[in-house]
RNA sequence: GCCAAUGUAGCUCAGCCGGUAGAGCAACGCUCUCGUAAAGCGUAGAUCAUCGGUUCGAAUCCGUUCAUUGGCUCCA
């Protein structure tokens, strides 16, 4: 290897030669000038450099322009610095806490002392920013020693950096500078401000300082800021939109739920269409897991503390729980989870391994005391209903049935056409938040990882993520704009076993303890329909829709005609309703359509006469006139094979 | 629970600097019996979330409580 030069690799796989040192500008203008002048930031060998930093050694390098996630990261980063700065110029007094970029956009935590500062006041800001970005200013980066870093904070009597550089190593210390406005920080960043052309400030929220709720609350500023208006313009348009299919707004429009507050908050009732939807998707896993070899099991909402207390449930969750109740001399609670219940069952007999795996399900309905501020349509409630199950087995057992439950899981999300990521979540070395044998969690974490190779999962691992009594595999799924939810889960249980000492007489006729295996593909129904109704924008597939089909006389004198098909209709096994009011066929359309039916049928006097239906598909419009009897068929069809409907993005 | 914002008819919203509520859609009634996204006319519907204060007078200003929304923290 040569001291002078050294070989950069790019993103295509291209090689080429520069003299060592160079910077990534220069690299980036060796290849155009039209890069150069859209670069903001360079990736040699996974970590982002400022675009003026030597590049020292042989690697794989990426010039970071917007169109990259790198581009992106180092944008706000420096657009986080830009809001710093601004709100230095009109809050001299503030104090400024941590200001990282994130997945859309960044914000920045302030501690504005006694000051309020209200969303009134985010336009001055947003003037401010856009005033100084023109300004030019380039960041400058400065390597201080601990002691500087140290003194300029004392200085400035900020407590949040210096509790920041308290953890930082000597030689390791940067800042970065910006107009008037200087910063603890590692960077990268864009060469100067006037890249930034939009900024819009999105949100303001109390913040605690380092996430910890005895720690100072300070002032959050969300913000997301662009290099063209035009983008930003897309962006809001972007949002407006995702706010079309918010859960709660559709909620209510298509009759799924309710909240009020006469029963209370986070206390959902389910309307009519909204319990047609949940009974279809209960239906659909109950049969699926039939076929599988559960049990379905029911038990009562309210059980003795006692069952809590010895789950060691109570203890961990108190907080998060409805108060118990007094009856006769016991105390007793709404149950939190089915968990111990199931157990219970369980042990209602005595197992032989013969009996074994044992699988036990229910939709469970479940209380817990959210706090008040976590309450959220169907998506956070303090009432809500698992799809819960619990496999009990031996240890030989296992693996495959955890590879039965990741099976049902994946079928389920594949169904819904979701695309699934798997996360296994283990714990981290935090001996509180956990319980049992460490010994049962490595072997249970072994295990799962064994399975999750054996599958060939794609997967990734996450510590600190895992349940109190063990480790978790994770469904997240992605929906039809891209935002990931975690659902279903699989959970492998040591502890349980223990604690209400599970047995079964094994063939060499003792006693043993089973493990247990915790899972609910759906997670919860009512968070399970709130996903739903956002990932298909209220537009369910025909199988999932609580109205499938609307029937359109066309006049007074066909409605018996109708009220006939409607009827052979529903004895098929359709759920479908006749629109008599004395209304224009037109307006019957525009009903049926604004209320997201996904078929209309007109009948009039062609129809009548040749026997035929005249249909009409939710968003495509007319597709055509069938004989009865066929359409029929066909839209039988269509909801027993589950089929899905091309998505609206 | 904490921070910020919001709360006017079933829904969506108007109501300026205080002079005691207004529209569209929906509902109901009547007329029209109609061919692929809104027929016409009429009627009714609101102690302006709550409690309290300021004021001659409060939907409007101030405070309380409750709820909702967006975050933070939490999530068996």
């Amino acid at each position: 290897m040569s001291e002078e030069f050294i070989t950069l690799t790019f993103p295509d796989g291209s090689n080429r030669k520069y003299h060592k040192d160079i910077t990534g500008l220069e690299v980036a203008e060796s290849i155009s000038q039209g890069l150069a002048r859209n670069a903001l930031s360079i990736t040699v060998n996974g970590s982002i450099l400022d675009l003026d930093q030597p590049v020292t050694h042989d690697g794989k390098i990426t010039i970071n322009t917007w169109e990259s996630d790198d581009g992106q990261y180092t944008f706000w980063h420096s657009s986080a610095h830009l809001m710093a700065e601004a709100v230095q110029e009109l809050y001299p007094e503030a104090k400024f806490g941590i200001g990282p970029p994130i997945e859309n956009g960044f914000y920045y935590d302030i501690d504005f002392g006694d000051q309020p500062f209200g969303l009134d006041q985010l336009d001055k800001v947003e003037q401010k920013m856009i005033e100084l970005a023109r300004q030019k200013s380039r960041f400058q980066k400065k390597t201080v020693s601990k002691a500087e870093a140290l003194s300029h904070y004392q200085e400035k009597d900020n407590e949040y950096k210096i509790d920041l550089i308290n953890e930082l190593e000597e030689g390791t210390i940067t800042f970065y500078q910006q107009g008037t406005f200087i910063d603890l920080c590692r960077g990268p960043h864009v060469p100067d401000t006037s890249v930034i052309k939009a900024v819009k400030l999105t949100k303001l929220a109390g913040a605690y300082w380092r996430g910890d709720v005895k720690s100072k609350q300070l002032t959050r500023i969300y913000g997301i800021s662009f290099p063209k208006q035009k983008l930003l313009d897309e962006y809001l348009h972007q949002v407006e939109e995702a706010k079309k299919r918010d859960h709660k707004k559709l909620g209510r429009e298509l009759g799924i739920y309710m909240i009020d507050n006469m029963v209370g908050p986070g206390l959902p009732l389910w309307l009519p269409n909204g319990t047609q939807l949940r009974r279809t998707l209960e239906h659909f896993l109950r049969d699926e897991q039939k076929h599988r070899g559960y049990q379905e099991v029911i038990t009562p909402h309210i059980a003795n503390l006692n069952l809590y207390k010895t789950s060691g449930h109570y203890p961990y969750y108190k907080d998060s729980q409805y108060n118990p109740m007094e009856v006769d001399d016991d105390e007793y609670m709404l149950k939190p989870m089915n968990c111990p219940h199931h157990h219970r069952i369980y042990s209602n007999e005595l197992r032989s391994y013969r009996d074994l795996p044992v699988r036990l399900a229910e939709f469970g309905t479940v209380y817990r005391y959210e706090q008040s501020g976590e309450l959220n349509g169907l998506s956070r409630v303090r009432g809500f209903t698992q799809d819960d199950a619990h496999i009990y087995c031996t240890h030989d057992q296992l693996k495959d049935e955890i590879k039965n439950v990741i099976d049902l899981t994946q079928f389920v999300f594949k169904t819904f056409g979701m695309p699934v990521d798997i996360r296994l979540s283990f714990r981290d070395d935090n001996e509180e938040k956990y319980g049992g044998d460490m010994e049962y969690w490595e072997r249970a974490q072994k295990e799962i990882q064994e399975v999750a190779d054996e599958l060939k999962l794609d997967y990734k691992i996450v510590e600190g993520e895992a349940s109190f009594y063990g480790p978790k595999i994770d469904f997240i799924i992605r929906d039809a704009i891209g935002r990931k939810w975690q659902l279903g889960t699989v959970q492998v249980d040591y502890v349980m076993p223990e604690r209400f000492d599970l047995t079964y007489i094994g063939s060499d006729n003792d006693r043993h303890r089973p493990v247990i295996i915790h899972r609910a593909p759906f997670g919860s129904m009512e968070r399970f329909v709130s996903i739903l109704i956002e990932h298909f924008a209220g537009d369910f597939p025909l199988w999932l829709a609580p109205l499938q089909a609307k029937v359109l006389p066309i006049s007074a004198e066909f409605n018996s005609y109708a009220e006939e098909c409607t009827d052979l209709l529903k004895s098929a096994g359709l759920r479908v309703e006749t629109d008599t009011r004395s209304e224009k066929i037109g307006a019957k359309i525009r009903d049926a359509e604004n209320s997201k039916i996904p078929y209309m049928i007109i009948m009039g006097e062609r129809e009548r006469e040749q026997n035929t239906v005249s249909v009409r598909r939710h968003k495509r419009g007319d597709i055509g006139s069938y004989p009865f009897k066929k359409f029929l068929n066909k839209m039988k069809e269509e909801a027993d094979n589950r089929e899905l409907p091309p998505l609206s993005i």
